[in-house]
RNA sequence: UGGGGAGUCGCCAAGCGGUAAGGCAGCGGCCUUUGGAGCCGCCAUCCGGAGGUUCGAAUCCUCCCUCCCCAGCCA
């Protein structure tokens, strides 16, 4: 068993296929810009969900599309939240959904020096001053959204006592949170972020890359920007909320001698169905125990997709398919469920496995016979081959394919029916055992031994083809059945005084022993994908050992009698 | 009741004054040794609403409605 091959993205399409792509050929084609840059600039203060997977495949996407390049840079002005496991985990992710930064990778701590003499320079040219109301006092300064705010008293010191003060901030004279550095903009702007906002603040905690070398740390809209213009960023793509941030992105900009003059540019974050994308909340469901990590296969983050078993391949296909814009939108889950479907229908090797056995008896086949029947590794992929699966007289097939008294629509196995078994043989149901519960333990058939690998001479072909395992030949197996982690459409939905955890599927997982697969399945490497006929695409897990396979589901089959059933209820 | 954004099919999303792409979901059918895959149909006389400009508007103008973001020394 193989990892599946690479498959082909589709080529993108001639031009722009959003307005951002748009702006960045206007860019180029009017020599604006000889290259594009852009840049990611996550937090290292989560793992990346699937919401980043879109911000990633947008700024590395359009990088590659004009031949510029992307940046990775962490965007670490906060220490208090920061982790090196974080900033590890996020390279590796990034890599995995295929994107290289090459030789660029940056952190913003890396500018520390620079933003702090820029620091200096606002502050000598009287657009900065060292602000000593507390936190409290600040936001009752602030005004609200109809009234304008008041000036700080600190607002008119000079700029040597500024200097002074800021100088002896940063050289650790006062306690934590005691004073900032604040921007003298204006204090009555309609825009709040332009109300002489924070640009250092007094914290001490040990950064994961300047330890304990500072102990005033900037703000996310006095780093950000100059961060841009440092690296020769062209082209700054964030999301919507940082839209109101903009002006100050320029003030800094245009008030600093940076190198460089970099844009900013917003576009919707992705939200998705029955899935919450929040980090404080990921990390709510990491720390609480609801999930076993930040790699639980219910996870959006991508590397619990990865442990689930999606592909990167399929991950890009989506992003790109669900498009960029402005408006806020929620993108159905099973949109993403599909780009899966298609990416490893082409290329998941098919195997067969019975979850929950069934036992057939061969009236009719020889007592100790036993046959190797040859089954395609792939339908959709001739060069796959063929492999080969024991046969007996004593099977197993799945307990959903019998019905004793079956329903109108259901074709499957009953008695006196005959199904196919696949790649094998057609099988009659002639007799049902059961144990003293009256549960059915067992089946008795018929073989036709004329239909050897699943055709009849007499051309009849029965309506229904199952999977089945030789029971002694099956491995025995762990499968966890993984569902959506949330029962509700929109988590967050719920009622007065609780939180979307309310809304937290109890049957996220299901976990089955005892499930039996064929021989070719006993050895498998972590992250291998199969699929298992009519089930669904599964993957072996890192829980596997050798001869006792674990496997997930990554995501079923489309199955037309589920819907059926689901209808008729 | 300040400022900044957005409203096109159930969900995404093209459209950039010339008479509504595509995908997902859904619904029919064909085909099938996976009720998988594939294939073929159907699925917005209408673009948040009302006026106006124009030969002609989803695209321009006016007013209105709805939703989202901003009052962290978070990002």
């Amino acid at each position: 068993m193989e990892t599946p091959k690479e498959t082909r993205e589709r080529p993108t399409p001639g031009g722009p296929q959003d307005f951002i792509r748009e702006t960045v050929a206007r860019d180029l084609a009017s020599g604006r810009h000889r290259t594009v840059v852009t840049r990611f600039p996550p937090e290292p203060n989560g793992y990346l969900h699937i919401g980043h997977a879109k911000a990633i495949c947008l700024n590395f996407g359009v990088a590659k599309e004009f031949r510029g390049r992307c940046h990775l840079r962490f965007d670490d002005t906060n220490p208090s939240k920061e982790e090196q496991e974080y900033v590890d985990s996020i390279q590796e992710d990034i890599r995995w959904l295929g994107w290289d930064w090459g030789g660029h990778l940056y952190f913003a701590s890396d500018y520390f020096g620079q933003l702090y003499a820029w620091a200096e320079d606002l502050v000598r040219a009287g657009k900065a001053y060292v602000c000593d109301l507390s936190a409290d006092e600040v936001r009752a300064y602030r005004g609200t959204l109809t009234e304008p705010g008041r000036p700080s008293p600190y607002r008119g010191r000079g700029a040597d006592e500024n200097l002074d003060l800021l100088r002896r901030m940063k050289a650790g004279e006062f306690p934590d949170g005691s004073r900032t550095l604040r921007a003298r903009i204006d204090m009555a702007h309609p825009n709040l972020n332009m109300r002489d906002p924070v640009l250092y603040r007094i914290l001490r905690a040990t950064h994961h890359r300047t330890g304990d070398e500072w102990c005033i740390y900037p703000m996310y809209d006095y780093a950000h920007g100059q961060s841009d213009a440092i690296e020769g960023i062209t082209h700054s793509i964030c999301t919507l909320e940082f839209e109101a941030h903009r002006p100050l992105y320029e003030w800094f900009i245009e008030n600093l001698p940076v190198p460089h003059k970099p844009h900013q540019y917003e576009f919707a974050r992705l939200n998705l169905t029955y899935t919450v994308m929040s980090k404080r909340k990921l990390l709510d469901l990491v720390q609480n125990g609801y999930v076993s990590g930040w790699d639980d296969p219910r996870m959006p983050t991508l590397a619990g997709y990865r442990r689930r078993g999606y592909t990167p391949e399929a991950i890009r296909a989506f992003a790109t398919k669900v498009g960029v814009s402005k408006a806020n939108s929620t993108v159905d889950v099973a949109y993403l469920e599909e780009c899966l479907r298609d990416d490893l229908n082409k290329r998941a090797p098919r195997r067969m496995a019975v979850l929950r056995p069934l036992k057939v008896v061969l009236e009719n086949y020889p007592e100790g016979k036993v046959e190797e029947m040859d089954l395609v590794n792939n339908p959709e992929d001739a060069s796959a081959g063929t492999r080969k699966a024991p046969f007996s007289k004593v099977l197993y097939i799945e307990r959903d394919d019998f019905m004793e008294d079956p329903p109108k629509k259901f074709f499957r196995l009953s008695p006196g029916r005959e199904v196919r078994l696949r790649g094998a043989y057609f099988i009659t149901c002639t007799g049902v055992e059961k144990d003293a519960a009256g549960e059915v333990a067992a089946l008795r058939c018929t073989v036709d031994l004329h239909t050897r690998g699943g055709s009849s001479p007499d051309g009849r072909s029965p309506k229904a083809t199952l999977h089945w395992v030789s029971s002694g030949h099956a491995v025995e197996a762990e499968v966890r059945l993984y569902d959506r982690l949330f029962k509700a459409e929109n988590p967050d939905k719920a009622p007065e005084g609780q939180d979307y955890k309310v809304n937290l599927n109890p049957d996220s997982l299901v976990a089955l022993a005892g499930c039996k697969l064929e021989p070719s399945l006993a050895v498998c490497k972590a992250g291998d994908t199969v699929q298992f006929e009519r089930l669904g695409y599964f993957c072996c897990d890192r829980d596997s050992a050798p001869g006792r396979p674990v496997f997930n589901r990554t995501v079923t089959l489309k199955d037309t009698w589920a819907k059926i059933q689901r209808r008729g209820k």
